[in-house]
This record gives structure tokens, sequence and C-alpha cells, in this order.
DNA sequence: CCGAATCCTTGGCGATACTG
DNA sequence: CAGTATCGCCAAGGATTCGG
């Protein structure tokens, strides 16, 4: 456990669940990094259980982090497609792990 | 969180955050993580953002999950303590690289 | 097809007080 | 010192609509 001194580590895991807080983003984040770029429509799909306005939300803020790119493409009807950003790619490992251990731990039906 | 119709990786990143909801439950982990063995209110001392209330119920709900362990001595004044499990020791890696990436990309003060 | 704005409900969470 | 219980607020988030 380097440098983890005295509640370094603590506030640094602090920190890190301020810009990537609640779980929708971890999840948003995880099927970014699973299916590359991926338009709105399609992450709406893989989360279904995430309301319109709760995406809309969680990806203005993740592109206000710099985590995620938006590319929108100006035409009737509307396209946008949203990827992982470099900043964001340094979060895969985190979330590998989390998809590991739920893996591992999740009860099998 | 109910009908997902996602990949196994979204899916297990789900469960994940089902079972470590929210952002105090992955700061209690890193307190005992970082420093071992610790009572009731030298957590409360460490993370003092935390309100009496939330880290009763989070120390309970962690202790269902089987994360914690959780030892209490019966005498007056009351003392229990509260450490990792081998289950909760599991999440330590996750736990390091949420540190890391904190410590990176943490702006300095 | 995507996103913003509005309204409205709900429960998360803080504050406080009390018990063993 | 550690934990539980009660009350009440406010903001998170759901449903819906409109606009580009």
């Amino acid at each position: 456990m380097p440098n983890c001194t005295m509640n370094e580590c603590g506030k640094s895991v602090v920190y890190t669940l301020s810009v990537v807080g609640g779980k929708w983003k971890w999840i948003i984040l995880a099927i970014l990094f699973e299916n590359g770029v991926q338009r709105y429509g399609e992450i709406k799909k893989s989360a279904s259980a995430i309301t319109h306005k709760m995406l809309s939300q969680q990806l203005k803020e993740l592109e206000a982090e710099q985590l995620i790119l938006r590319e929108e493409y100006h035409q009737i009807p509307p396209k946008v497609e949203y990827s992982l950003t470099e900043k964001g790619k340094t979060l895969i490992p985190i979330i590998q792990l989390m998809a590991d251990w739920g893996t591992k731990y999740k009860p099998s039906k």
C-alpha cells in the first residue's frame, strides 16, 4: 500500500467519487467501454432502466469532466455520438475490476 | 436496475454498484483499508463530513453484505470495532485504483 | 432523434433527542 | 460511546411536453 498515507488515500477516493459520482456514470462509461462509439439511443437502450432526463444529465456532466466526447452531426434527424476520451479511458481499469468483482460475487441464478 | 438489456460486463458493474452503492461505502472501506481495525468514533472522525445517522446506516449495510466485521465489546462505555472481512478485502484493488486516479487528477491545492 | 424545460412526487439525508 | 427513532426539508429524479 504505497502512497496511501494517513487519509491521503481516503481523500483521493473522495475526489474520484466526486468526479464519477453515483452509479449511472460508471454504467455509462462501462457501456462506452464495451461498445465503443455509441449514439444516444444506443446507450439508452443498453441501460433501459435509466430515464431520458437522467441520461442526458449524466452525459452532460461526464462531458464537462472531459471523460466522454460528444460529437453532434447537424442534420435532420439529429445524430449524436459519444465515446470515451483519453481521460475517460484511464477509468477503464477500475471498471474492469468492478465487472470482475461483480461476476465473481453475483449470485448465479 | 431491473430489466437492463445489457451485456455481461455492464450487468456485473451494475451488480457491484448495487452492493457498494453510493460514495459513503467506498469511503468507509477506504478508511478501514488504510487504518485497519477502527472504532466507530475513529471512522466518524476520518470522514467528518458524514453524519452520525448516515454512518451507522452505511455500516449496518456493509455488515449485512459481509464486507465488514463488527465486533462489540459489552462494556460501559460501549466499544465497537470494525474491520474488513475477507470479502471486503477483495475490494481493495478497486479502492486503490480509485485512490491512484484521484491522486493523479486531483487539482493541486 | 436528441435535448431542454416544466411540473411534481418521493425518499434521502440532516438535525435532534433519547436509550443502554 | 455507540446506536435507534422521529420529524421535516429540500433536492434528486421521474413523467411529460415542446422545440430544433
